[in-house]
DNA sequence: CTGTTAGCGCGTTCAG
DNA sequence: CTGAACGCGCTAACAG
């Protein structure tokens, strides 16, 4: 553990003063040449770093932004990351991320921690945390929020739009043929997954066709509750020819519960999720979903921060998701008894 | 923007003086119940929160542990994150990651990024930078490495067995009756590709059985590789009942491109992995892997992290990985000709 | 038990 | 152009 040199040795060993090591380093006024070269050239010896914190503490900004995620394991979160990784890159600000897992007092707990180490902005991803909370920090600092309209700073949300995302996927399905569509919906604590059951309904509505309850299931974005739901619907010997799934991840788990019964997709059922995680292209059958570009919208989220901190204006552009049409859905099973079974023994 | 409260305000406030304020933060000494009170109360109504760079600062410590991570967004990294994320829960300590992406350049900036923010200890997982970087930093700080064997710091690495887990699948395959299994490896440059490429290589010559070039390809762990190695092994017409994938996401590439070529899996070909990742429970048949526990390597190296911090010794057990059989291996197809075709057609 | 005094490492005036 | 002095917010050692 060698003791840590500081700007003082670096001063020392160059005969010069702590200031004109400083200068040098943030370029803050001009030093001549041959002390300039000599104060470099120790900084290489001594294998010198500034010290941040103390840079913080001196002048007020400690170059990191908070991200309060969800869950960092999460396909959806981590690509999301990985933009916000992006869009940060090359400025000189860095991440500092923490999970909420969706409770609310942890989501507090993560906001004090980020705030307790004096980030300079704060990224926000979903969330069941109130808006009040999100409020006060915004009223400290700037925020960003992704995937979630916090009321009093729309102009600061980089939203999508979950009731015309999912509008798509429905009338995609409508024109293949399909009357008798399930939807599984993720938890209503969540805004997104509110929009997306509501844009289901409308959609419907919209086609004609009639809102079936028995159709309808509420699941909470995870596989298991996809392959849990699926199961149950099947189970419940209600008649269907299309299963929207209201996130990728619960398509993944119906895909399961379909293959565990023997139907096929899209021959006997066609599958769509939202979100167009990576994976999703590499199911089996490829998964005919929304893409959302949760990459790109990290990185919006990034350089909208930046902005803010460089003290421009917001500049917000709304995102607008496309249908991806894949292998997942097909026309209705020429089969299809109207009214009739579903149920396909496989062998 | 609120100007912010410190702990200066706090002790004015209350009419005690900063060290009490302080005192009664980190519960250093005894204080009066009456001034204790007092000072809480001011806390609470000025909602102060003590200044982390500031205490970094006065104490030397940081409390943060920097983590060197490759790709934020793949789910191995993803996971393994949020094992260290949970193995540091309830520490006063928190993660500050950074990404390398498989580059020694960007590795290197990475650290370079984290001792400047003055981490007190560094997780490292994989990367192809030199040991001798890494040995640079252990010698200035607690280094805890995942996934990869560092010269002189064999001790501070959580590792797997790599040979053993793939001489598991193999020797599960043969059980089955396989004895034309092709490979899928990962970029040489990894160590645990290596490994588990060496360790494919033993088991099937430890079975008796011969290894053949042509049925070995060398890929990169991304899906994009495995869906384009198994078309070349496809289409180079060589005959096998197997596919070993150096990893899941490679496995989700190959099962992609057997459904293209309307191979059925298990039925016509045997499918495995490696890394047993969340979603692998999930794939179309449920894939048999080896299972790394990811999550339990993230967080035992927290753990390990901490207790180096602490001033106690290493004590690393190493992580036994094991076989997980689901439904993606199955016998070799009774109507496979020896050394004939292996093409079916899908109707 | 508590207040006072020094720094932690760096940026930033302010005079030279 | 450059050095000396002060302060960022907090902890620790020292007297009381």
């Amino acid at each position: 553990m060698s003791a840590t040199v500081t700007l003082m040795h670096v001063a020392r060993e160059a005969g010069v003063s702590p200031s004109t090591v400083s200068r040098i380093l943030n370029g803050t006024a001009n030093v001549t040449p041959d002390k300039r070269e000599r104060v470099e050239a120790v900084i290489q010896r001594l294998n010198f770093t500034p010290n941040v914190q103390a840079q913080a503490l001196a002048n007020g900004r400690s170059f990191s932004v908070g991200v309060l995620t969800q869950n960092i394991s999460s396909p959806f979160y981590g690509e999301t990351l990985a933009g916000i990784e992006r869009g940060l890159e090359g400025s000189s600000y860095h991440p500092l991320v923490v999970s909420g897992h969706w409770h609310a007092e942890q989501e507090q707990q993560a906001l004090d921690l980020l705030m307790r180490r004096r980030v300079d902005a704060m990224i926000v991803l979903g969330g069941v945390i109130a808006d009040a909370a999100l409020q006060d920090v915004a009223a400290r600092m700037p925020l960003v929020a992704v995937g979630r309209d916090v009321r009093g700073l729309t102009e600061r949300c980089v939203l999508i739009d979950n009731r015309g995302g999912i509008g798509q996927v429905v009338r995609h399905l409508a024109e293949l043929g399909h009357r008798d569509i399930a939807f599984i919906s993720g938890l209503e604590t969540q805004q997104d997954a509110v929009e997306r059951r509501e844009g289901f309904e409308a959609a419907i509505q919209e086609l004609g066709l009639s809102l079936r309850p028995e159709l309808m299931r509420r699941g909470d974005y995870t596989e298991a509750s996809g392959e849990r739901d699926t199961e149950d619907l099947l189970r419940s010997g209600v008649t269907f020819t299309a299963l929207v799934c209201a996130n990728d991840q619960m398509a993944l788990g119906a895909r399961l519960a379909l293959y565990r019964r023997g139907v096929s997709v899209p021959e006997d059922v066609s599958l769509t999720g939202f979100d167009d995680l990576f994976s999703s292209r590499y199911t089996t059958p490829p998964l005919t979903t929304v893409h959302q570009a949760v990459n790109e919208l990290g990185q919006q989220a990034a350089e909208t921060v930046l902005r803010l901190l460089a003290g421009e204006l917001p500049q917000m552009t709304p995102y607008v998701p496309r249908l991806i049409v894949r292998e997942s859905t097909g026309p209705v099973p020429p089969s299809f008894p109207a009214g009739g079974l579903l149920m396909h023994d496989s062998s």
